[in-house]
DNA sequence: CCTGGAATAATTGTATACAAAATTAAGTGC
DNA sequence: GCACTTAATTTTGTATACAATTATTCCAGG
């Protein structure tokens, strides 16, 4: 195949959405998040190509992007990369959790800080989707998506609402990855929403009133909890790639 | 040229530390931390390869590295790369300044947490770094150098002392762009450096008393400080690579 | 002089060929 | 059957060729 790029006579199966190396980093990262290429698993560049039809530069991209987010190691003392998808351990989770509470914290404390106006807007919008998150939550049988979903738009919002490209790009780098932990355990700890509902107040409350200490804090001590639970949570399941 | 690696009868002058990328990457953070790589400045695939002997793979995989934590960006918009050394902005400084901090927060608050032989032996190590902070800090004329050298051990003991894998990757990513505000800017700021001994020394005694609250907060405000004095005097002597 | 546009050059994106490692398979002697 | 060596295969690292794109130059017309 030539190298012909960005062509308007697309094949009709490809949609072509971004770049080649964006196409196959999204692709990827979806696999690793939903589990389809499970912890511990080798990812093989020629493979990967073929099985997307792009040829190894590309793919080499996108590996070495997830590489360097952390959704992939290589194998440690080798010559060699070797990769292979990262682990899910406890110690991992619990400190994944904790960095995006810093990260998020620092956000709330950003939005708490900006102009009256602004923030009764922000937090209008936050009670409304944490009246979401909350009712996803009541509702029998739970679907585990969509409320990670509604959770996940709710701390969203905020970020969005005051952080520069640097807390963003970072934030984007590092909530995926929480996000895998958080998709995979999340069935085992959605029983109890109500505390997250209560916590989700009191960053609101915060940030309505401005008081940027409390809403970091809030943020904080948001993900800490999220942080425990699902810490024990993987010491009752056990761990799931590393051996 | 053919592919050879890692081969053993490497030419005297490259003495071929690390990987090949690696090895560029290197070569061109420092010059971008230290300035000779001015900000705005164009960086050029084959110019890069040529200059170092090697060809544009590894040079691409290590400015891909370089961008993604942001050394390095592309112009946006355009549909072709188009790589420049990233502006310093006063609101950049600021935003990731307050990052640094919340990062090294969380290692202070884990050092705090540690049992109580292990905080003195950490803390007493601190306390001789920061003598020698302030050593550094009185001799006159100041070595802007090596001041920013001792504060940068100081803080770095922290986090080595306490942070796992990630907390760590993300540290060394995001540090070194904080380093290119510090190093340009420190010789403006370094006057006084008796109000970083006292932010330290809290510091310290909050890891020493193993109280974490008090540690993430000082490890913060410490970084805030700076975030804010760096911010103003970037006010005064203007942007540079912005425009 | 400067404005527009075609020709030219520079630069990046992608595929691919080949080399070096590393892994696996296959013998071989015992 | 098992340890050890060697051959074959797989997989990654690097260089390079070519295409697509973007920037630059140059020249005519006003």
């Amino acid at each position: 195949m030539p190298a012909r790029r960005k062509s308007t006579d697309e094949t009709a199966q490809e949609t072509a959405h971004g770049t080649r190396p964006e196409q196959v980093y999204q692709r990827l990262r979806d696999l690793i998040v939903q589990g389809q290429l499970a912890p511990g698993g080798r990812l093989v560049e020629t493979e990967i190509g073929t099985r997307l039809g792009f040829s190894r530069t590309p793919v080499r991209e996108a590996l070495q992007r997830l590489q360097q987010e952390g959704f992939v190691v290589s194998a440690p003392g080798a010559q060699q990369a070797r990769l292979t998808v990262s682990p899910l351990t406890r110690a991992d989770a619990h400190e994944l959790l904790n960095i995006v509470g810093e990260l998020e914290g620092l956000a709330a404390r950003w939005v708490a800080m900006r102009p009256a106006e602004e923030r009764t807007a922000v937090s209008a919008e936050l009670e409304a989707l944490n009246a979401d998150f909350q009712r996803t939550g009541r509702h029998t049988p739970i679907d585990h998506s969509r409320l990670y979903e509604a959770d996940e738009r709710l701390h969203r919002t905020i970020v969005v609402a005051s952080a520069g490209p640097r807390l963003m790009a970072l934030h984007d780098g590092v909530k995926p990855q929480a996000e895998r932990y958080i998709r995979m355990y999340i069935s085992l700890l959605s029983g109890d929403t109500n505390a997250s509902v209560e916590e989700h107040t009191a960053i609101i409350g915060a940030i309505r009133d401005g008081e940027a200490e409390r809403a970091q804090a809030a943020v904080q001590t948001n993900w800490r909890h999220a942080a425990e639970r699902i810490a024990m949570v993987i010491g009752i399941a056990g761990e799931r790639g590393s051996w």
